[in-house]
DNA sequence: TATTTTTTTTAGACATATCTAAATTCTTTT
DNA sequence: AAAAGAATTTAGATATGTCTAAAAAAAATA
């Protein structure tokens, strides 16, 4: 069984594996946990002898098989309480973070599988991060989410990754549908908003919406 | 800001002194959260240091009024979270303690309150336990949960603890409802379950359903 | 390539929370 | 009231997880 500090240290190097899959510096995990590297240090040696990571000395670290699993769930279960935080309790999505960062490490499996099916098995954060399943896949991220688009590509939608009324009857408004072909235009760095072209008309989408919008590229 | 351990014990003195609510000892703390007595003895030290308890050598413990506080919110928050798991998740009621006891030291304030709405406020846990308000207050026990009556004693439903539909048409179909006399016969020491004599007619009822039953003892 | 800078690790210290064994204090019994 | 027994505390040890400062290794630069 993991201690909460092995939890966080897993954790964190999947975190920063996700955005740059490379070996992880222990100066990355220090700085993601906010701890001194001479923690980290110690903490790596811990997480080796329980065959957790890859490490070598020096030579930076990476998730074993194992490891990757433990972390894996680590991750889910921090967004599946998001989803719980937001949707069910209506926190605003920007401040569930700290809580689920506690909720994360609630030991029960039994908990995880019925919070999962109370929220009816959301394959997406309340930030549009993907929620590993059960057995550590992440969904296939066959579909880009609209706020990763750059200025100038296009695509059609192909799903969305919230499914509250009044985000899909506002998409009914901005005449978006399954299957609807987009353009973007330009995007706004002050709010990361879209302009983009639909049927020919110009369309103004925030990042809120534009995150929850699944697009297959062209 | 209270530790893991410190919460552990303070939780401790108070769920022995609202059995028995006298002086609490250092080995009733040290059963009720099985460690040493000497490490009981240690905490304590620390404890008194933080004013969260009254406390001499030798003599017992007792809580302070910042320590009650800090301690109640901890049994308010574990029985919510009881309330969740057993109404929102469909937790078996016998299955919940663990992971409450893990769910208890999330820290959060707004997330009690949010779950405290979300679920509508319960004054009662899954066991049938009062649930201390936001400000410390057990709502007050002017009314006797069904199953602490004993053989004999005579009563008039005045609330049920469960807002449940199966649970009041079960209710319906027993012909109890608020106002119904009720007179416990016998108690079937198995399975706590209770004859009881409702409108002349006898009618067993389980440990489950009579716990949920509010009562006004004559 | 030699030197400097940065990164990483080691060494040694400290706080928390636990333990066992021994000492102390309180309580009960005779 | 003294002795025996029980409860409590103290003393000293251990594990975890953190720190800072110093040493060692790797990377960058001159």
């Amino acid at each position: 069984m993991l201690t909460l500090a092995e939890e966080n240290h897993l954790k964190a190097i999947l975190s920063i594996s996700l955005i740059n899959p490379k070996k992880i510096t222990t100066n990355a995990i220090a700085k993601e946990i906010s701890i001194s590297p001479a923690s980290v240090s110690d903490m790596l040696k811990k997480l080796l002898e329980k065959k957790l990571i890859k490490y070598e000395k020096y030579q930076g670290v990476l998730l074993s098989k194992k490891g990757l699993t433990l972390a894996t769930n680590i991750l889910r279960k921090h967004r599946l309480w998001e989803c719980f935080l937001v949707n069910k309790l209506k926190f605003d999505w920007a401040e569930v973070h700290d809580i689920a960062e506690q909720l994360e490490h609630i030991r029960s499996v039994k908990l995880i599988d019925k919070l999962d099916s109370y929220l009816n098995f959301p394959k997406y954060d309340p930030h549009g991060e993907p929620i590993p399943s059960k057995n550590g896949e992440f969904p296939k991220n066959k579909y880009t989410p609209l706020n990763k688009l750059c200025a100038g590509e296009k695509g059609k939608v192909m799903g969305v990754t919230i499914d509250e009324k009044s985000f899909l009857d506002y998409l009914t408004k901005l005449n978006i549908n399954i299957g609807t072909n987009l353009h973007v235009l330009d995007i706004i760095i002050f709010d990361n908003s879209i302009n983009v072209l639909i049927d020919d008309e110009r369309t103004h989408i925030s990042n809120d919406v534009a995150k929850h919008l699944l697009i297959n590229k062209l």
